[in-house]
DNA sequence: GAGGCGTGGAC
DNA sequence: TGTCCAAGCCT
C-alpha cells in the first residue's frame, strides 16, 4: 500500500543518503551486525574508524571468537558502552559454536544473541538479509512522532500504537531501503534539535511543522550527569586496563579516582560485568 | 518499567 | 566544565 510519505522521502534518500562502508554491496552479514551495535547510541562519524579496525582484524565471527574476550574490549577504544564489546565477542563465538560461522537471518534466531534487542535483530534481518522488518530507532521514532502524530519527541519508551503504525508504512517491495531512508531522514534533516525542516522532503505534509512546531508537552526529558557518576569513574579505571599492555598495579587504578568508596563500587561493578579480571594479589587485567 | 550503562561534539 | 544527545539493551 503506497503512503504518500513513500515516494518523497525514497527520492530525497536516493540524492541524499551517507556512502557509509556497512551500506556497501559488499558488506557481509557480519560487518553489519557489528556496525549496528557499534552505532547504539553512538554517533556515526565515532564508530567509522574502529568499524574499519575490527573488520581488517576480524573479518568474521570466527575470527573474534579465537580471541580472548577482553581483546574485543581494548579494541573498542574509547566507543562507550563497553559491555557491547563483550557482547559482541559472545555473540562472535554463539554464531561460531551455534550458527556454523553464519550470522542468523531471521530476527527470532538474531534475538537469541548477546545485545541484539528488538531494533538491531530487525535491522540486521533487513539490512543483511532484505527482510520485512518494523525498524523502529530513535531517528525513525522522531519522524513518525513529527510527521504523523505531529508531536515534537515520540515517548520515552516505544509504545504498541508506533510499532503498529510503522509496521503499517512497511511498503510491499523495498522494506529495508523504506527502513534505511527514514532513519537517515531522521539523522540528516528530522533532527532532535534544530531540525532543517527547510530541506525536509516532506515538510509539506509534516503535522509538527503543520501545526506550528509545538514544543514538547509532558513531563522533561531526563538530562544524563556524567561528571563524578559511578560511569565515569569505570571509565576512568577501564581506560587504565585497555591502554596498559598487561596487567596493572591496583596502585595504579586508584591513582585515577579520588574516592576510594565509590571507586572500589565501581571497579567491583566492571569485575561483576566481566569487563576485568582479578589476576593476582591487586593485579588487574582486561578479561582473558 | 525505570534506571544503569561511556564518550565526546555541538550549542 | 553546563546541557543535550547519538542506529539500545539488560535487569
Amino acid at each position: 500500500m503506497a503512503h504518500p510519505l513513500h515516494s518523497p522521502i525514497l527520492d530525497w534518500y536516493a540524492e541524499h543518503n551517507r556512502d557509509l562502508p556497512w551500506r556497501r554491496p559488499e558488506a557481509t552479514p557480519w560487518g553489519i551486525l557489528v556496525s549496528e551495535i557499534m552505532l547504539q547510541q553512538t554517533p556515526v562519524v565515532r564508530v567509522l574508524p574502529i568499524w574499519e579496525e575490527w573488520m581488517t582484524r576480524w573479518p568474521t565471527p570466527e575470527a573474534l571468537a579465537k580471541e580472548p574476550p577482553g581483546e574485543a574490549v581494548r579494541n573498542w577504544g574509547r566507543l562507550g558502552y563497553p559491555r557491547r564489546a563483550l557482547r559482541l565477542h559472545a555473540c562472535a563465538k554463539a554464531i561460531t559454536e551455534s550458527w556454523h560461522g553464519e550470522v542468523p537471518s531471521t530476527y527470532d534466531d538474531l534475538r537469541t544473541l548477546p545485545g541484539i534487542g528488538d531494533y538491531t535483530a530487525a535491522a540486521v534481518a533487513s539490512f543483511a538479509y532484505g527482510k520485512s522488518h518494523a525498524v523502529l530507532d530513535t531517528n525513525v521514532r522522531r519522524v513518525l512522532a513529527r510527521t504523523i502524530r505531529g508531536e515534537e519527541y515520540p515517548p520515552k519508551a516505544t509504545t504498541t500504537p508506533e510499532k503498529r503504525l510503522a509496521e503499517s508504512l512497511i511498503p510491499p517491495i523495498g522494506a529495508p531501503r523504506w527502513a534505511v531512508a527514514v532513519m537517515e531522514l531522521g539523522a540528516l534533516v528530522c533532527t532532535a534539535r534544530s531540525p532543517r525542516c527547510a530541506d525536509c522532503p516532506v515538510s509539506s505534509r509534516c503535522a509538527w511543522l503543520l501545526a506550528g512546531k509545538p514544543a514538547h508537552d509532558g513531563p522533561e526529558r531526563k538530562g544524563q550527569t556524567y561528571a563524578g557518576t559511578d560511569r565515569q569513574c569505570r571509565g576512568r579505571l577501564l581506560a587504565v586496563l585497555r591502554d596498559a599492555p598487561g596487567p596493572v598495579e591496583k596502585a595504579l587504578l586508584d591513582a585515577v579516582w579520588a574516592d576510594a568508596v565509590q571507586r572500589e563500587r565501581a571497579l567491583d561493578g566492571l569485575l561483576a560485568d566481566g569487563l576485568a579480571e582479578l589476576v593476582d594479589d591487586d593485579l588487574y587485567a582486561l578479561p582473558g
